[in-house]
DNA sequence: GTCTATATGCTGATAGAC
DNA sequence: GTCTATCAGCATATAGAC
């Protein structure tokens, strides 16, 4: 790994956790293992370094095909338009991997905590982190569920109510298990759980 | 307001936009109208200020009955408990007392911002996070649909997902609809279409 | 309880040697 | 592309006059 990109490496672990205004460059030049007069050969400001980031990530979320922020989101809607319809236990392992990937992802979760913080203090960040976690998931899972109660395979007459009631969950068990030392273990048992309820409820 | 609240005042609001790190001392002083020097006669450090704003929102909501952060959050626990349950009508007014009261009241609005941003840089703060806005929201209404459901009020067999299900969806809203220039109506009526949808689902 | 003055250290950033 | 040296500005905090 290149200096440069140990040091976007470095500078998200701290955002993420310290907040931007309470990381130093010093701070970032010190993990990576420089003097932060050097820092500045890499990048010409502080303030790069973070554009950086959220270009970085920008790029990588929109090399995967969906932003409901999966590697392998295509799968659900596959087999949602294909003939036999998504099964409880399907569903169940499809929103693990969506959890987990926000949560652990080297560079998802670190991000995500990174926007939480820093949404209030610039509009346009906050615009940012409304796309990726709100706009674009409810988006997405809208058109989702409108084909699956088309295709019979769960009742229901407000596709987007139901995108809510299936993401709203997610996004607040992430916001639970994000802190330092919670179980991720307990928010996998916790979000089965609501998936199960979520497919009780709007089954056939 | 003595010049002391009025620090608490202006810090609070500094804090829920710019971050602890973000707000200096002399930019409390110069909101309050004072020099940084004179604030120290007051408070004897910044971490103080801070801390003083985390105790005066604990001992506000201890004031409140129960955690779910409601003025009159008994009432909804009356109307379940009394003869005739709960209407569709009255649960939606009362979740947009919820939804307006964690957005827009004076203290509540920007303490959970301010929660919200420095939850990874401190263990205990967030602690305090989760305890507010998951784990205690989330018992105090399992309980109430679990009296609900056996009332037969409502159908359901896990008043705990049930509770996750009401709750989280006003979760997502709330952070969907913080930031700076969002319409806080479009929120209301988002809000109102999760609630009908709810009933819809867990109706008799 | 306000002010001015001051101490001390850290901040982001630059210049220039190697 | 790393280092040392240096800068001006701002941070938290204190001392002491009024």
């Amino acid at each position: 790994m290149s200096t440069k990109e140990q040091i976007v490496e470095e500078a998200l672990t701290l955002f993420s956790s310290r907040g931007y205004q309470g990381t130093s460059v010093k701070n970032i030049a010190e993990a990576v293992g420089i003097k932060d007069s050097s820092l500045y050969k890499h990048f010409k400001s502080k303030k790069e370094i973070f554009e950086t980031i959220v270009e970085e990530m920008a790029r990588r979320m929109e090399a995967m095909s969906h932003t409901f922020g999966l590697p392998d989101d295509t799968s659900m809607e596959e087999a949602a338009l294909a003939y036999g319809g998504i099964t409880e236990n399907e569903l169940v392992v499809l929103s693990k991997k969506v959890f987990l990937f926000y949560l652990q992802d080297p560079f998802a979760g670190r991000f995500r905590r990174m926007l939480t913080i820093e949404q209030y203090r610039d509009k346009e960040i906050a615009a940012v982190y409304r796309k990726i976690y709100m706009e674009d998931s409810i988006r997405y899972q809208t058109v989702l569920f409108g084909d699956m109660i088309r295709q019979g395979i769960f009742s229901g007459t407000d596709a987007r109510a139901m995108a809510v009631n299936f993401y709203a969950p997610i996004f607040f068990l992430l916001n639970k298990y994000d802190g330092g030392d919670s179980n991720v273990e307990d928010g996998l048992e916790e979000l089965e759980r609501q998936v199960r309820e979520f497919v009780r409820i709007y089954q056939k």
